[in-house]
DNA sequence: GATCCACGGGAATACACGGATG
DNA sequence: CATCCGTGTATTCCCGTGGATC
């Protein structure tokens, strides 16, 4: 860091007021423990899983809906809560027992982009579970699979949470099913934005619809924002953001969490109009959620970062584009060029065709954009 | 020695266009 | 006019190799 770089950041921070209290309040990919006004998905998913609570294994259960209609919210916010009141109710000695971290009831919550491969989804599984370490490689895939029988041999009951099903890189529910078929005693209950009409079979009979927020997401936006501001959310930039977002928490959290840094930079001691309607600028409408973004390896990271580095209004061919970026990084370019067109059909970046030189013979070429917000990414990559 | 997976290279396939063919 | 074909690119798909870890 240099001279000037600690100077400002000294200077933000001892402005007058600071106007971002609590990031994570504005982060859209931060879910706070109780998700405001959506307490009948909650009963619904408590509902869905009620077996549990006679001490016996529940069904799986499809939880879908539209991005940014909360789902991961409720789900992880379902776990945390039902881990805490399962364990407030263990028997004491059950905690010092055996390599397992009790019996009874175990919960896990597992997102799909950080777990990609069966081998994965088994390894996060069985280190939710275990206290030990468990091993990232010379494992195989079987050996883990074993492994968890073995620890529901002692009678331990598991739900699994499984975040972000059916995107382009992450398991499906037809997957989730095979994975976890062979544990008796595990059920799961899978997120995705999938209808479960247009899902392979098989899929699990129970399914909780979880739909886009209506009016509701100007109060979540207003308990968020005045959380994470020093100020209260004022109530027309919620109603603007949640209007603009129509339902999307995602994409009004997006642009309020911009909003907020805008603000911020400019030493205002309050999110003025203007911050609101930058954020807004700032966020596509249609992108990819930035979790997906961020969940991304770490080279295709470097290769987001030097793309965005690029002249942005300048058009260029992927395969001037990737050689661009070879050059800065260790990456061969065919590497990156072949990774430039996963990315768009990732949904990650978006193509469209680039017209560029005297139109020859052959297939026209196309060049790439991001489709997240940049700004986002910077802020959140820091 | 076994395991998983990121890279990298390259084969296979898709697409665009002009010209030939029926 | 509709269709097929050849050529030249673009894009997708596949798989062997080697690094890192156990």
């Amino acid at each position: 860091m240099d001279l000037t770089e600690r100077i400002d950041r000294r200077r933000t921070r001892n402005s007058k007021h600071e106007l971002v209290v609590d990031p994570d309040s504005l982060n859209p990919v931060v879910h706070p423990a109780e998700p405001v006004g959506r307490e009948t998905l909650f009963e619904a998913l408590l509902d869905a899983i009620d077996p549990l609570f006679e001490q016996a294994v529940p069904p799986d259960v499809y939880v879908w809906g539209p991005s940014g209609s909360g789902k991961s919210a409720i789900v992880t916010a379902l776990m945390s809560a039902l881990e805490t009141k399962m364990q407030s109710q263990r028997p004491f000695y059950a905690a010092t027992r055996g390599q397992t971290k009790g019996d009874g009831v175990e919960f896990a919550y597992l997102d799909a982009r950080q777990a990609t491969s069966r081998f994965q989804l088994y390894r996060e599984l069985l280190d939710e579970l275990l206290v030990d370490a468990v091993p990232e490689r010379g494992m195989s895939t079987d050996a883990l699979e074993r492994k968890i029988q073995s620890i529901q041999s002692t009678g331990t009951t598991v739900v699994v949470a499984v975040d972000h099903l059916g995107e382009s890189r992450t398991a499906d529910v037809a997957e989730i099913h095979q994975f976890f078929e062979p544990f008796e005693n595990l059920a799961w209950l899978g997120v995705g934005r999938t209808p479960p009409e247009d899902v392979s079979l098989p899929i699990p009979e129970q399914h909780v619809h979880v739909p886009a927020y209506g009016n509701e997401l100007v109060d979540t936006l207003t308990v968020r924002g005045s959380q994470g501001l020093s100020h209260t959310l004022d109530h027309r930039h919620a109603q603007r953001l949640a209007e603009w977002a129509d339902g999307d928490a995602h994409d009004a959290l997006a642009a309020l969490f911009i909003a907020a840094n805008v603000a911020e930079g400019a030493d205002a001691t309050r999110l003025r109009d203007e911050d609101v309607e930058a954020g807004i600028e700032a966020v596509p409408r249609d992108g990819v959620p930035i979790g997906q973004v961020l969940a991304l390896s770490e080279n295709e990271h470097h290769i987001l970062e030097r793309l965005l580095a690029l002249d942005r209004d300048e058009e260029r061919p992927i395969e001037k584009t990737a050689q661009l970026i070879g050059e800065q990084t260790d990456l061969t370019p065919g590497t990156v060029k072949r990774q430039l067109y996963e990315l768009a059909q990732f949904g990650v970046l978006s193509r469209q065709e680039v017209t560029v030189g005297p139109p020859g013979n052959g297939r026209r070429p196309s060049g790439v954009t991001p489709n997240f917000s940049a700004t986002l990414f910077t802020l959140l990559r820091e």
